[in-house]
DNA sequence: ATATTTGTGATAGTAAAACTATTATTAATA
DNA sequence: TATTAATAATAGTTTTACTATCACAAATAT
């Protein structure tokens, strides 16, 4: 059976070096994504990036700038996987409503996949994905990275899900910031049901986990809303 | 005429000496708001905060251990001033949807009002809160934090909010985290729209102001869902 | 087979950030 | 006038973030 091999785009000027292609690159990935869900990023460092992986601190520094090139490098691979899988999943199928619901289980259950490789832990991305997107997106820099073309991945995902908006509803008006809401929605209504339950409606009635409530109630809102 | 006088309600333990009791302290507030905004939260430190103001950076750790607490500190100001905002522009209005459309209007526009303080400038705290208000709710410590009370600010705002939105409609499966994330929108979508506009659809056949444009959105968004 | 390039490890170092501690001085209060 | 409290000034320590250099091993080119 043929392996698929998916190829990852994250924008070259991100890293120094490609770490996908070395051992030691695709070790800093690992190690990383291991460190940074366990210690969290404000904590996560370079040097003990090195020491975790037994490697340098110098050596690290050969692929990325600063661990902030790194977590920007780890969210956009992680928007590039959430597209390839979704667009695997409505693959062949007409229906849009049925399209929209596939995306929104995809975004919300990060179901591992035999395609995901060796060097991700795909539940343990997005974890840190989930904690640590704003920083991205929401800096003084934003500007000129947006010019250097890191923002794509996730541009990328929105026009997917934008255009799948317009096929329920030609007319509706805002397709792409309610897409980027659904997005938005998908990370922090889990999060919120098991840190901040008070910014969130937990179903106590029913025993459904909190991705499956985060699911049933995106659902509703596309439902309403589109 | 009576001058209002606002009391701010901040948890206790986030600061150790009450910045509102002393000139120093205000001064504090007033001139991170300023250096914040400036230079971003990243880059902004003690040392840069006492030279901007002329103080001393010994002076400035006797009322905020760290900076990421008087980050939390300037956020939850920031919530509990926005809910007073609209508790004073909803009073003795009882139709329910005006309600809302009066909420909306208050987030996003962030008015300035006679019961500002002078030691603070709201428009720079709404950009830093924009900025930075997820590194306060997205972090490793939010459990400890949320048991200390430093989040009741927000949770107060959410609460008066999703109560106006199950006057509109008491079948309502999920007032609170439609509260949370019309809250997220208003945060959102203007820093999208002048930022990341690939994020969010700007109307480019009218000439409203990106504040508008929000309004508008936020607006057609609830009449949808609700 | 040997020379050269490339990747990595080891070590050492600098600059700035994030605090802490001490003492002198000034202002408020008893 | 004595006492206390608040602040400024100074001087430190520790950690983080990053840079530089050199040696060695593996891959590759000739």
């Amino acid at each position: 059976m043929p392996q698929i091999h998916v190829t990852i785009d994250v924008c070259t000027s991100i890293y120094l070096r490609n770490p996908l292609d070395t051992t030691l690159g695709k070790n800093i990935l690992k190690h990383a994504i291991i460190l940074m869900d366990q210690i969290g990023f404000d904590e996560f460092n370079f040097k003990k990036l090195a020491s975790e992986m037994g490697s340098t601190e110098a050596s690290v520094y050969r692929y990325f700038e600063n661990k902030y090139k790194l977590l920007t490098y780890l969210v956009a691979w992680y928007w590039d996987y959430m597209h390839f899988l979704i667009l695997l999943d409505i693959r062949n199928i007409e229906d849009p409503k049925r399209k929209m619901n596939i995306a929104i289980e995809t975004l919300v259950l990060v179901r591992d996949n035999t395609a995901t490789p060796e060097y991700i832990n795909i539940s343990k991305l997005h974890t840190i994905v989930v904690e640590n997107a704003s920083k991205v997106y929401h800096n003084k820099l934003v500007d000129t990275l947006k010019k250097e073309g890191y923002y794509i991945n996730l541009q990328k995902l929105v026009n997917t899900i934008s255009a799948n908006i317009l096929e329920i509803n030609s007319e509706f008006k805002y397709p792409k910031a309610i897409a980027t809401n659904i997005i938005e929605l998908s990370l922090n209504n889990e999060y919120y049901i098991e840190h901040l339950p008070g910014l969130t409606d937990q179903d106590t009635t029913t025993h459904l986990s909190p991705r499956k409530q985060t699911i049933e109630m995106i659902k509703y809102y596309v439902d309403r809303i589109i």
